[in-house]
RNA sequence: GCCGGGAUGGCGGAACUGGUAGACGCACCGGACUCAAAAUCCGGCGGUAGCGAUACCGUGGGGGUUCGAUUCCCCCUCCCGGCACCA
């Protein structure tokens, strides 16, 4: 009796992934094939996947992601590029304090154990990283850095305090992330939950807004449709910003207002400022019923999906404004989806020509005014149609002297008149907000910042930094455990010396994932952020990950590149030269609905599905007790949906390179992904096909003789002609996929490449014979010889194990050096060459028939 | 609600620049091998009609441009991602 893993990787076992795989990254190990160097001379590739959240374990969009940067990686280094694929760990953050209140374990320990679990599965894929240079956002080394820059930013005036809302839960008093928000109620205490305003330090990217905006046309390694979505967000808008006078207690003030659509100003019949704008406070303060008006916007949420599908509520003040422009009474109405944080925390109402107010004004009975006409449409205040907001196709009317006036002219004429009476001008509106950094969390980078009675906030000296996290601290759930530590909240003020108090808020992890890839070009750098060697590897020439993050992650990273180059830290303007979206993984839904109404769902590992004769669904049933289940259709794996796919099971079952192939072949990487465990099984199975024919043709391949020419072979033999066509158009279709990153259609090549093999017109008889193989001078043996070196070399990229091990076994290696190194195949041109082409003939664009022509017949013989 | 993306056989997907729709794989059906099963190998496989050659229909739905549309344009439906404190 033998354990199948105690085998050597031998070409007559059969294929043994746990083997094969375990000695090919031994070797990869041991001669440090992966380390990156600076000095080779080579042109340099830096290949990044965005790096993991330490969760616990991988899931399914790790082991896709990584495949992809991998697949990448390796084929630039077999292309000649020195290449750099590092790794780390995106280390602070929510999760681990949530681990910590359900386990009573500090976030460090549960940390740094999940670091080293999920480090050994990432070894276990065999992915080419340069592990010398990994790193966790969790380290004062790094996070020091945070603090340094954040440092020179405030000096800049890049970073300021102002206050901002927060999610309040009343009873643990604490402040929640929107995500522990579950229908306005705290996810611990089910306690109503309070919109609070804090003071918070703010990193101002609206600074960078314009150049962010325009730098999008120098990415076009990018996607289009993250582009869009970026430019989308930043959301340049030309309008007017102006104000109505009003006088409040015997001073004269102003209401400020921004509008994109100045041209119907005319048609103002309200005004609405947001809960917090200082009118609606001054309007409460003698109107009980708009104090709780008030507190009731406090309440709910400040996402904007919520705020944008909530019901749209208001409440007179009782105060008017003067119109800028006719002179006319406006009422200033309390509006629960006017933000503070955006504009100016008031807007103008136009219930003519704007959606929103429109429902607005029919709800509460406001005058619907028409200020703009098109020729042929019919006005009615009953019924919103969408021509009324369409500033392309209209004229104003009832406006005065702007009557007649397109869009364009209409608002340039008015923003001029406003502008002579020291009430208004056009002005640049950015959708973008700046960027709250401030938590009220323990397990984060702690801002660098010192409370002092005498001196205000005072910044942390630099060589105090890095103000260091304590790591033994437990989260309860009830605020911020670093308020209950007086060892680290206890301080000197570094300007009068006084006892002082060190701030107790962290960063934003995206902080972090800001700039974390240019510190992979110097992990080891004690003595800087960065140093000469990210001069050499940045900007990322590939950077990989998750649609998920098109905007925030990418649009703050973007920023951070910026501010350090105006530090004179590097010189690049755009961090991330090429992008890759990767989709997300899906797998099917199946749950019940229990009498209560509840769902309750079912891991699709237990449950059984029942096919008919035709290969079509008949029955879904769980294992358990064999009921029926429903099916909820495809969603992205997680926890609640109770879909995910364990990777480990994957690679103990079938080995990494199965998980690689399967998440490869199964569809393009920017696409959605469904899981399929008989798809598990078909990448599987080529794998085996690989292994048994390299095995079955082990001396056939090995035979080579040099003083064959290459292009002698085929010249008389149109079989053997026609087969190597088929191998160099497969393999030119293959560099033109890995080009174009489609990597579903290279494993398809891959696939018709062994299909293509074993159809080869090979006389065996000799091998079987075990004739020396040098007396035949078999041009079919050489034949043989190329297309298994090239079939191992397009498939090294997506399963380097089975290619590597195969490459050695059959003395490639010995020929052509190790696989990594041996080159990339060129396609031959000339084998390219077909001796007959097919015509096809359509007419009115269908299909009448084809016909098979010499390469060279003429126009008349066709 | 707003922004972005997607929809092709029973399933995942292919079709590069508007030119043979369904490559490759999965599932399924038939056959070989086997005492048998698994594995493996060979063959079939969009739908309808037909013994057949073949004909017609067919890329979410509706309309348009074109000699010709999965591909370009307009409208609609459903699904997915993001919406600023999940990462």
């Amino acid at each position: 009796m033998f354990f199948a893993e105690d085998l050597q990787a031998d070409m007559q076992n059969k294929y043994n992934a746990r083997a094969i795989e375990r000695e090919a990254q031994q070797y990869w190990d041991e001669h440090h094939l992966f380390r990156a160097a600076e000095t080779t001379g080579k042109p340099k590739y830096y290949c990044l996947s965005m790096f993991p959240y330490p969760s616990g374990k991988l899931h399914m969009g790790h082991v896709r992601n990584y495949t992809i940067g991998d697949a990448l990686t390796r084929y630039h280094r077999m292309r000649g590029y020195e290449v750099l694929q590092p790794m780390g760990w995106d280390a602070f953050g929510l999760p681990a304090e949530n681990a910590a209140i359900a386990n009573n374990v500090p976030p460090a320990q549960w940390t740094y154990d999940n670091i080293a679990y999920m480090k050994r599965q990432l070894i276990s894929l065999g992915f080419a990283i340069d592990w010398e240079r990994e790193l966790a956002t969790c380290m004062p080394d790094y996070y020091r850095w945070n603090q340094w820059l954040f440092l020179r930013m405030l000096e800049r005036g890049i970073v300021y305090k102002k206050t901002g809302a927060v999610n309040w839960d009343p009873v643990d008093q604490t402040v929640l992330a929107n995500e522990q928000v579950i229908d306005g109620r705290g996810w611990r205490t089910g306690a109503l939950i309070e919109k609070r305003e804090i003071p918070m330090y703010y990193m101002a990217i609206t600074k960078y807004a314009d150049e962010l905006l325009a730098a999008l046309d120098t990415l076009p390694g990018w996607p289009e449709r993250v582009k869009t979505m970026q430019a989308n967000w930043i959301g340049k808008s030309m309008g007017v910003r102006f104000a109505f006078p009003y006088t409040l207690e015997g001073k004269d003030e102003k209401l400020w207002v921004f509008t994109t659509r100045a041209d119907t100003i005319f048609g103002v019949t309200f005004c609405a400022v947001a809960a917090e704008h200082p009118l609606a406070m001054h309007a409460a303060k003698r109107n009980p019923k708009l104090t709780a008006f008030i507190d009731e916007c406090r309440r709910g949420s400040a996402m904007e999906a919520e705020l944008a599908t909530m019901e749209k509520k208001g409440m007179r003040t009782g105060i008017f404004v003067t119109h800028p422009l006719n002179g006319e009474k406006i009422e200033v109405w309390i509006g629960n989806y006017v933000l503070m944080g955006y504009g100016e925390g008031a807007v103008m109402g136009v219930p003519a020509h704007d959606e929103r107010d429109f429902h607005f004004a029919r709800q509460y009975r406001l005058p619907i005014r028409q200020v703009i006409e098109v020729p042929g449409r019919t006005f009615s205040t009953d019924q919103w149609q969408d021509w009324y907001a369409d500033k392309d196709i209209g004229r104003c009317i009832h406006s005065g002297k702007y009557d007649g006036l397109d869009y364009t002219h209409a608002v340039d004429a008015i923003a001029v008149d406003l502008k002579a009476k020291a009430l208004g001008e056009k002005q640049v509106m950015w959708r973008l907000r700046d960027w709250g950094i401030s938590r009220q969390r323990y397990w984060g980078t702690p801002i660098p910042i010192i409370h002092c009675a005498g001196c205000g906030d005072v910044p942390v000296p630099d060589a105090q930094l890095p103000v260091v996290l304590p790591e033994d601290c437990v989260p309860d759930g009830t605020g911020n455990p670093l308020n209950k530590r007086p060892d680290f909240v206890n301080c000197k003020c570094p300007r009068c010396g006084q006892p002082g108090r060190r701030e107790t808020d962290t960063m934003d992890t995206f902080v972090d994932s800001s700039w974390y890839y240019m510190r992979f070009a110097c992990a080891d750098q004690k003595n800087s952020m960065v140093d000469a060697r990210v001069k050499y590897w940045l900007p990322v020439d590939q950077y990989i990950g998750g649609i998920e993050h098109a905007i925030l992650h990418l649009l703050y990273s973007r920023f951070w590149t910026k501010v350090m180059r105006e530090l004179g830290l590097i010189d690049f303007d755009e961090p991330f030269a090429h992008l890759l979206t990767q989709g997300m993984v899906l797998n099917e839904i199946f749950f019940r609905r229990s009498e209560g109404g509840r769902i309750v769902y079912f891991n699709p590992a237990d449950v059984a599905i029942e096919l008919d004769d035709s290969g079509k669904r008949k029955s879904v049933t769980l294992k358990a007790d064999g009921q029926p289940v429903e099916s909820g259709g495809m969603g992205t794996m997680s926890k609640s949906k109770n879909n995910g796919v364990d990777p480990q099971s994957l690679i103990e079952e079938y080995g990494a390179d199965t998980a690689r192939l399967f998440m490869m072949f199964a569809s393009p990487p920017e696409q959605t992904l469904e899981w399929s465990d008989s798809g598990v099984e078909g990448a599987h199975r080529f794998l085996r096909r690989l292994w048994d024919y390299c095995a079955r043709n082990e001396r056939a391949i090995r035979f080579r003789d040099s003083s064959v020419r290459v292009n002698d072979w085929t010249k008389e033999d149109s079989r053997l002609r026609a087969s190597r066509g088929e191998i160099h158009k497969i393999l030119q279709q293959a560099n033109f996929d890995y080009g174009r990153m489609q990597f579903n259609t290279v494993a398809s090549a891959g696939m018709k490449m062994l299909n293509a093999l074993e159809k080869l017109p090979v006389e065996t008889t000799p091998l079987n014979a075990n004739l020396p193989l040098q007396s035949f001078r078999n041009p079919q043996l050489q034949l043989m010889n190329e297309s298994v070196g090239i079939l191992l070399r397009i498939l090294n990229p997506i399963v380097p194990h089975i290619t590597h091990a195969l490459w050695i076994e059959l003395g490639f290696e010995k020929q052509l050096g190790e696989i990594l190194s041996a080159g990339w195949p060129e396609v031959d041109q000339t084998a390219l060459i077909q001796d007959e082409i097919e015509l096809v003939l359509q007419v009115h664009g269908k299909l009448r028939g084809n016909m098979r022509v010499a390469r060279d017949a003429d126009r008349a013989q066709i």
